[in-house]
DNA sequence: TATTATACATACATGTACGTATGTAAATAG
DNA sequence: CTATTTACATACGTACATGTATGTATAATA
């Protein structure tokens, strides 16, 4: 078989991620052998050895692909939290970014994967820790724009940051969980997702940005 | 091999579920074989296949031995909302039901496997929609709590029941699967399970019932 | 232009996992 | 007390899935 260009070879590797991704959402990961990826990207197991170590890999290429823009726009948002409105702000962020979840096709597909296709077991593997510290990474940004919004006096709790964090993020879970959750009765949060949020950040800022007076 | 009394073999029913409960939560549901489930539990995949017809089937036993309590505990919250107080009565029972995610191990480990480790793809297996229909079951005695809260008029928000039921299961769901969750930076439920469910009741309901003026 | 590294395809070896079929000793039914 | 069913253990066949080793035509490189 002739030898493909760079361009060509960058192209069969998403033409694997791509593949992957429609085969865990409909049969599942552990379910999805390399050789049915494989096949369905009309390549053979030879092309995903050649660009993965393994399926977990497969599944870590595909954060990095789509997921980290999430990220990085989440880590940006600590600096939204300023005058005149941080708390404005803050619900605008945490708005736009749980519903680009809903918006970005590709970026709903991998968050779909790891909350209904993964197992999380006690026995750690390279791809838990991985994802474990990407959580880590969202849950201390969280916690430090609450310390934020708590130093500029925007917030109508006394818990602390970091209870503030986890409960906000169990929040954002559950309705990202239901959004992406095959059948039926689930949340649209195209529809219903800032009314949804609005109730809940309702409960832990305050109506009206005091800096805005 | 000798042949057991009945009711030796409903011990041994329920030593090869606590096997498998052992080995899914340490190493996941997909990578544990019925080989392994049945050298833990001491017997052969003969005792396995004699008592269900496949993991999955051994994964429905899990939750009829295990969750249906919690189903029924569900189900009966809904006669517990009734004057004078029933804004109070409902945020009792649903802490009462929450809590008992962590207060009874047994429950918690199921509720575990399903949180995470359990597969949902768009292709239904049985297993699948066995769940789904729990979960149907719950979604609905949440939203017509919400209607009886409605009609005795202590909610605070005119949002419709089934987008309150939805927002608050997605909160509820968030809470325990961070406490179910492996590694660190998890809820302890146990400790701040009451304040965290507080901090969204609130927003939900009334300080004060009416009937109770 | 000769060489080398690339981007796969193909071939091979191994190890399991599953479902079923069959064996069997004792409990239970009649 | 005999016959039958129960509650498993054992044996069997099959089907893959994985990882690696090897082959190879062609870009890229110098």
């Amino acid at each position: 078989m002739a030898r493909k260009t760079k361009e060509d070879a960058e192209r069969t590797y998403h033409q694997l991620l791509d593949a992957a991704t429609r085969l865990f959402i409909r049969q599942g990961v552990a379910k999805t052998t390399l050789s049915e990826i494989a096949k369905e990207a009309q390549m053979t197991r030879g092309a995903i050895y050649w660009h993965f170590d393994n399926k977990d890999a497969v599944i870590m290429a595909l954060w990095n692909r789509n997921a980290n823009r999430l990220q990085q726009a989440f880590n940006e948002m600590l600096s939204e939290i300023a005058p005149p409105t941080p708390a404005e702000n803050f619900r605008v962020a945490i708005k736009r970014m749980v519903l680009s979840v809903v918006q970005d096709p590709e970026l709903g597909q991998i968050m779909r994967i790891v909350m209904h296709n993964m197992e999380f077991t006690d026995e750690q593997t390279e791809l838990q820790s991985f994802l474990m510290n990407k959580k880590e990474e969202f849950y201390s940004t969280m916690e430090n724009a609450f310390v934020a919004l708590d130093g500029m006096g925007v917030l109508r709790t006394n818990l602390p940051p970091e209870k503030l964090a986890s409960s906000l993020m169990s929040y954002i879970h559950g309705l990202i969980h239901s959004s992406l959750s095959p059948g039926m009765r689930n949340i649209d949060l195209q529809k219903d997702g800032e009314i949804l949020l609005d109730l809940f950040l309702d409960a832990l800022l305050v109506e009206y940005d005091r800096s805005a007076e």
